[in-house]
DNA sequence: ACTACCCGCGAAACCGCTTTCACGAGGTCT
DNA sequence: AGACCTCGTGAAAGCGGTTTCGCGGGTAGT
C-alpha cells in the first residue's frame, strides 16, 4: 500500500562510512574523490537500491532535468502525425541524456499566458518550440536566459538556434522534377503562408521556375493551408481558371492527395495529363493511386536534431542551426 | 543575461507583514486565514509578480504536479497520428488542472528499465500508460501505489482504471453494415492480434457474423498488424484464395486503404464488387477513392477521458473505466 | 627545516516551500 | 469566575539533495 520508503544520502553515507557531501560528489561524478571511497559509495548505492530524488536535487542545484516541448495549440496537432513524430524524436534524445520531456500543448500566442509563466518559473532547464505563426513568446522569453531551440525556421532572425527541413531545397527539387518531366504550366498550392516553411517552399518553387527563364503565371500560385480540403478546393479552382495546367506542386502530401482526387474526379489522368508532386512523404503518399511522387523529409531526424541542439546548448557548446536534407521520392504521380 | 532573481516567501511575507506560514496557507487556498491578511498577501504577490517555485513546493509537499504519459516505443508512434492525438487530449485536461505532462517514449517491456525506475522514484504523481502488448510493467508498478490509468483495455483484469474505445461495438456495427448491404462473404483483416483492441474488434466481427447464423469461413480471418503493407498483402492473398469475397472489414483505415488499393489494382470495383469498411476515421479515410466507410472513434475524447480519470483518482474519487462510443461513418466504400 | 600550497574530505549552510506544533486571544459552559 | 475549547497565527523543523568553506595532512619550494 504505502510506497516503500526510499533511502536517502544519510543512509548511504552511513552505510559507506563517508559523509553525505562525499556521496553527493561520487554520485555527480566529481573526480576528486578517492577511488576506494567512491567504490564504497557505489556499493552502498547498489546494495540499498538507492535512486536519487530528482526533485530535491533540482531544488538544491537549480537544475530540474526537464525540457519543455511547446506545441502551439493552433497547430493541427490533432490530425497531423508530423508533430507527434518530431516530439518522439526529441524525447528519445533527451532521455538518452538523462533529461525528461514536458509536453505543453497550448496556445502560444500570448506573451503572458500559462505557458509563459511556467517557462519563466524556472521549472524547466530549457524549451523547444514548435513555432509557426509568431515568434512573440520566444522572443520575449529570450531575455529570461532560458535555453531554447526552435523547430522550424523563426520569422525574425533572433539568434536562437533552430532546426528545420531544407524546405527551399526540397521544393526546388520537386518543382525541378516537374519541369524535367516536361511540364509547362506548373501551379503550386502553398501551405499556410503565415508559416516560414510555406514561404520557403514557395521560394524553392519560384527559384526553379526562374531558372527556366519563365515567370509563373499569376493565378498559378494558390494559397492553401496544408489541409486536405484546401488541396481539393484550389485544384478545382485551378482547373476552372487554367484548364491547361499540367503540373501541380503541393506543399504537403495531404494537399497533393486532395489534388489527385479532384483531378481524377474531373476526368484528368494523373500523371499523363497532370503531374503532381507532394511534400513530406507521409503515409498518405503511398495510398493514393497513383502513389505520390514527393519530397521526403526525415521527421524523426528533425526531432533528434532539436534534442541534440538543446543538449549542446546546455553543455555550453557553440550551437549552429541544423538544416536536414530532403530527398525526392519518385512514384507514380509525376 | 542572468535571470532576474525571483522573490520568495520571505519577501512576500515581509511585504504583507505576515509570516511565511501564512503566505503558504493563502497560496494553497487554506480557508482558515483571515480575509484581511489573505488580501494583503495577494496584493504583495501581485505587486512583486511572485510565482511559486514548484520544485521547492514539490520537495516539501511530496507532490510534483507531474503526470507521466508512457508510450511504448514498440508502438508505431512514428507513423500513427493516433497516439499524438490522444496525448494532446491528455495534456489539455491535465494542464487545465494545474498538472503537467511528462512524455516518456521508451520500450516498456521490461519491468526494470529506465522508465520503471523513473516512475518508482516518486518524481511523478501518476502515470498514464498506452499499453498494447504487455501489462507487466503496469502490474508491477501497481504495488508501488502510484496512481495509474491505462489507455486501451488491459490484458489481465487488473483493477486499474482504463479508458478505451468501444472496439467491440464498433467492429460489430461495421460488420453488420456490410451484412446489411448484402455481402455474403465477408473477410476481416485484424490488427496486431497481440493487442486487446485487435481482439475486441475481431470479436465484434464474429458476433455480427454469428447473429446471421452463419460461420465465417476459415481463411476469411486474416491476421494483420495495422500497417498499410499488411492490409495490402492480406487483400492480395484473400483474392487468390477466395476470389468471391464481397466484403472486407479492416481493423483500421490504413489497412482498409491498402485493401482498396489492391482491390482496384486487381480489377475489382469498390464498392460494387467488394465493399470495404475501415476503423478509426483517420484522415486517410477521406483520401481514398471511393472514400472509406469507417467506424469513427473519438480519439481526442479518449485522451481527455484518460486525463479526467487521472484527476479523479488523484482526488481520491471513485473511478470507473470509461468506454467511448463509436459511430459508423458511411462514405463510398460500402 | 620552515613556510607555502594543494588536495581530499566533512560540517554545515542553504535551496524555497509545507506542515506540525504550540501559544495566546476570545468565546462558551457551568 | 474558572476550566475548557476553538480558531488564527508564527516559529521552526523538515523535505533530500548541493555546495561553500575550512581543516588537517602531504608535497613542494628554498
Amino acid at each position: 500500500m504505502t510506497p516503500p520508503p526510499r533511502p536517502t544520502y544519510t543512509v548511504i553515507a552511513k552505510e559507506a562510512g563517508v559523509s553525505e557531501a562525499t556521496v553527493s560528489r561520487v554520485l555527480n561524478g566529481d573526480e576528486s574523490v578517492h577511488p576506494d571511497r567512491a567504490k564504497r559509495v557505489h556499493e552502498a548505492v547498489d546494495k540499498l537500491g538507492y535512486r536519487k530524488n530528482r526533485v530535491a536535487s533540482a531544488l538544491a542545484s537549480g537544475r530540474s532535468g526537464l525540457i519543455a516541448v511547446v506545441i502551439d495549440d493552433d497547430l493541427s496537432v490533432f490530425s497531423d502525425p508530423f508533430w507527434g513524430t518530431v516530439t518522439s524524436g526529441v524525447s528519445r534524445i533527451l532521455s538518452e541524456n538523462g533529461l525528461h520531456t514536458v509536453l505543453m500543448v497550448s496556445p502560444v500566442g500570448s506573451v503572458d499566458g500559462g505557458v509563459a509563466h511556467y517557462l519563466k518559473s524556472g521549472e524547466v532547464d530549457g524549451a523547444i518550440f514548435f513555432v509557426l505563426h509568431s515568434d512573440a513568446l520566444v522572443n520575449n522569453l529570450k531575455k529570461s536566459g532560458l535555453p531554447m531551440v526552435i523547430a522550424g525556421t523563426p520569422h525574425s532572425s533572433l539568434d536562437i538556434p533552430f532546426v528545420d527541413t531544407d524546405n527551399f531545397g526540397g521544393a526546388y527539387a520537386g518543382t525541378k522534377h516537374l519541369i524535367n518531366q516536361g511540364c509547362e504550366k506548373i501551379a503550386i498550392i502553398t501551405g499556410d503562408i503565415g508559416t516560414t516553411a510555406a514561404k520557403q517552399r514557395l521560394d524553392g518553387y519560384l527559384q526553379a521556375f526562374r531558372e527556366t527563364g519563365r515567370v509563373p503565371a499569376k493565378g498559378l500560385i494558390c494559397e492553401g493551408d496544408y489541409s486536405l480540403a484546401s488541396g481539393m478546393d484550389h485544384t478545382r479552382k485551378l482547373l476552372e481558371q487554367h484548364p491547361d495546367v499540367d503540373g501541380i506542386f503541393a506543399s504537403n502530401d495531404l494537399m497533393a492527395a486532395g489534388a489527385v482526387t479532384v483531378l481524377q474526379d474531373m476526368g484528368k489522368l494523373v500523371p499523363e495529363e497532370v503531374k503532381v508532386v507532394g511534400f513530406d512523404d507521409a503515409l498518405i503518399a503511398q495510398t493514393t493511386r497513383p502513389a505520390l511522387t514527393t519530397v521526403r523529409q526525415d521527421v524523426v531526424a528533425l526531432g533528434e536534431a532539436a534534442g541534440t541542439l538543446m543538449i549542446a546548448q546546455l553543455n555550453g557548446e557553440d550551437v549552429q542551426p541544423i538544416i536536414t536534407t530532403t530527398e525526392l521520392i519518385i512514384r507514380g504521380s509525376a
